[in-house]
DNA sequence: CTCACGATGTATCGAAGCGATACATCGGGC
DNA sequence: GCCCGATGTATCGCTTCGATACATCGTGAG
């Protein structure tokens, strides 16, 4: 899980462990509350060891014309995808692995949807879609079935559990049907806004989600 | 995290572990997709030898002429707590921890708020909001500020993940108001419920949650 | 009657990820 | 001068997971 996100990530920019770790917070923020070193260090060495990234100092590099960055002299170590690693997350990206409706993975496709396909994020989406509603028609299940044999609290519990799965289903129709039509999701197909001061869409300065998918093959 | 909800299990029946799988699934099956042996069988190992609970075999207890050797009939083990165990447990449930928004500690707590005390309840259900809080605004700030510098579909999962939150915040405030009135959650009417009159200022452990006799030595 | 199959049931293994921790450097404010 | 918080790399022990193995029981198709 770490692997796919760790090398959408390098794609972008070359990093060290440090900067990688904030970027992963902020872009995986929606459903992960941290990411801990623990995971983040051994993953790097996982992914070099096959291949998929390189260890590269820019102190060699760096004689005077040091820019933003703090640079020190200290051993920092900045990672780098390789082209083996370009692909192998590619393939990583386009399988939507079995996942339960609690696992993390799906959040990290979505977050990388820019890289892909329109067929792969169907597939995706879709595949996501009928795991949440068996998760929800599992809990409407016990709703219906059980409401006498647990407490009160237990019940409550199930009945958040299954709104927020419903909910869940219903962004993802959303999505599904935005995606079908050619779009990309955002404000014009949203109808609860989040930010108060609403500016035009403004894309071009990063990768923009819809055009060009920069690693297709 | 598995010992709290297996702890709180087995003070309604003792059971043994497929049993306790399937119900630990269907009590905890709103935020928890599966419950592996993986996990359940280290930690019944781990409760045993901390003397929280004890195995009891039915077979053993019924005749038990001849001693019983495992090698042809694999025999059941029901697992039982002890007085420490349910110390234990009542100590466990008191205590919120400090988890991030994702943990899924709060759950199990909530899931045995029925076997604690209104302020205790009231403690928990706070701490989640203020965690909830945090995780949304936190949110809030990425929507509001990096907005140009991430891609449509990163935007819109940082979206989704900011209303999920705001409704439990907004979930979490219901129930603390109901809470605070003295009142028990859920729009269904439960007959085995909560104790109605659970002012008593301790003895919260002693408080049953449902029909199950009272096993407290 | 048999026997295959799914449900019940106990158990372990390797890997992933986490929280805590240690340690080192840097820029700035008191 | 000197501490403190941000930056930065790294490891340890632990929990949990998914996969897997293996054994028993009831039942229904052939």
């Amino acid at each position: 899980m770490l692997e796919l996100a760790v090398l959408g990530l390098l794609i972008e920019a070359p990093m060290h462990g440090y900067e990688l770790r904030k970027q992963l917070i902020t872009k995986l923020g929606a459903f992960r509350a941290a990411i801990s070193y623990g995971s983040l260090y051994p993953t790097l060495r996982r992914l070099q060891t096959k291949g998929w990234i390189t260890e590269a100092s820019p102190d060699s590099a760096a004689s005077a014309a040091d820019i933003p960055v703090m640079t020190s002299r200290r051993g920092r170590v900045v990672y780098a995808i390789t082209a083996e690693g370009k692909e192998h997350f590619g393939d990583l990206l386009a399988q939507a692995g079995p996942e339960t409706f609690d696992d993390p993975a799906f959040g990290v496709h979505f977050a990388f949807f820019a890289r892909t396909d329109q067929q792969t994020r169907l597939r995706i989406l879709e595949g996501r879609r009928r795991k949440v509603e068996e998760h929800r028609e599992g809990l409407r299940e016990v709703l219906a079935r059980a409401a006498e044999r647990l407490d009160a609290y237990t019940l409550e519990l199930q009945r958040h559990g299954f709104e927020a799965a419903d909910r869940e289903v219903r962004w993802l129709e959303e999505l599904i049907a935005t995606e079908r039509s050619g779009g990309t999701p955002g404000r014009a197909q949203v109808h609860h806004g989040v930010d108060p001061d609403d500016r035009g869409p403004d894309r071009g300065k990063a990768n923009p989600a819809s055009e060009t998918p920069e690693r297709l093959e």
